[in-house]
DNA sequence: TTATAATGTAAACAAATGTTTACATATATG
DNA sequence: CATATATGTAAACATTTGTTTACATTATAA
């Protein structure tokens, strides 16, 4: 592997374990160059290659791009590392920042294709709208349902039709915004 | 609103601006402080607070973003921001950091839960085990099925009864680690 | 009110960190 | 081979940046 690919995924390794980039001198210490000199003229390429953004002057001022997996329709023959002929755009787990998971329990939601194990991505709230899947407090129980307006009452209807519409008092959690199914 | 929270929200748009934490300095002039000092106390008073982390010395040291997201099994009344009393776990997408998603067309694996439209969490790899769900390119065709060897036969089975077994050649491309799906 | 703590200013200090210079070594490239 | 270029080491340098000290101001409580 190239110097320079191990500067980038030390770089990469170093946010995903810090918060913050690495400093020059750490990203030495990481790769085992003695220098750090080495390291810059690197750095300055990987800006110049568009691979990073560099603050020149400022201490860890280096920027990588916000993680993000490809999407992809079909996989080119052979896989050649990651080059897929049809990206169809990216996925940003970081946009789940301020979310939070919940397990799922029962199967009262499965119409909507949320199953026991699942773990949905929830988005603090405290109001939706209408047809939104939400997580919701009933009583001291935490529920996964869709919001519905009949008139000016909200009531919560599981997604499976052997469970009956919940018309108790709820308090709104959340938005469910994704499933997440660990494989 | 209080100092501390302005800073903290400062941190946090920084950090959405620039990529990187800032310093002291910078985020006294953004909330108008004359002194670095005060900055500090508070930097220290929100670190004991658990609502930020720091190292000590250095340069642009602060951590907001947390690595991973909580896993629940149920929330606490109230939502007391974040506070959660039961965190089952954490989850943290960086483990997804070699994968790439394939989008799912088709209805072939329901059995497993996985529906068109989802996208698919794939680890590449060129070898699989018995049972998993793997992805394939069968002619030019990428495809999601899972493995099974019968006797010294590798074939290609549909999570859909409605679907036959797929006895052609099969180049694997990588196993499906996960489920994700955006509501 | 008065004492005490919290909060802030200003400046100095020390450590961390990016940058540069001088030189050595490897790696092409003709 | 000979030369140029890329890559690396070592050390010095300048700036950025966290920390500390001394003191002023404001808020809080007895």
């Amino acid at each position: 592997m190239k110097t320079r690919d191990k500067i980038l995924k030390a770089i990469q390794e170093f946010v995903d374990e810090y918060g913050y980039p690495p400093s020059i001198r750490e990203i030495a210490k990481k790769i085992r160059l003695k220098s750090t000199k080495a390291v810059k003229v690197h750095l300055d390429n990987l800006a110049s290659a568009g691979l990073i953004e560099r603050v020149s002057g400022q201490a860890r001022g280096i920027r990588i791009r916000p993680r993000s997996l490809p999407i992809v329709g079909r996989v080119a023959a052979g896989l050649p590392e990651l080059a897929f002929e049809e990206v169809e755009g990216y996925f940003t787990p970081s946009q789940w920042r301020e979310c939070f998971l919940l397990k799922v329990k029962g199967d009262s939601m499965i119409n909507a294709h949320i199953y026991e194990g699942d773990m949905v991505v929830v988005k603090p709230a405290k109001n939706a709208m209408d047809n939104e899947i939400i997580v919701a407090n009933v009583g001291d129980e935490t529920t996964i349902k869709r919001l519905k307006r009949f008139g000016k009452e909200l009531v919560l209807k599981p997604e499976n039709d052997a469970y009956p519409i919940i018309r108790e008092a709820f308090e709104i959690i959340g938005k469910v915004i994704g499933v997440i199914r660990q494989v």
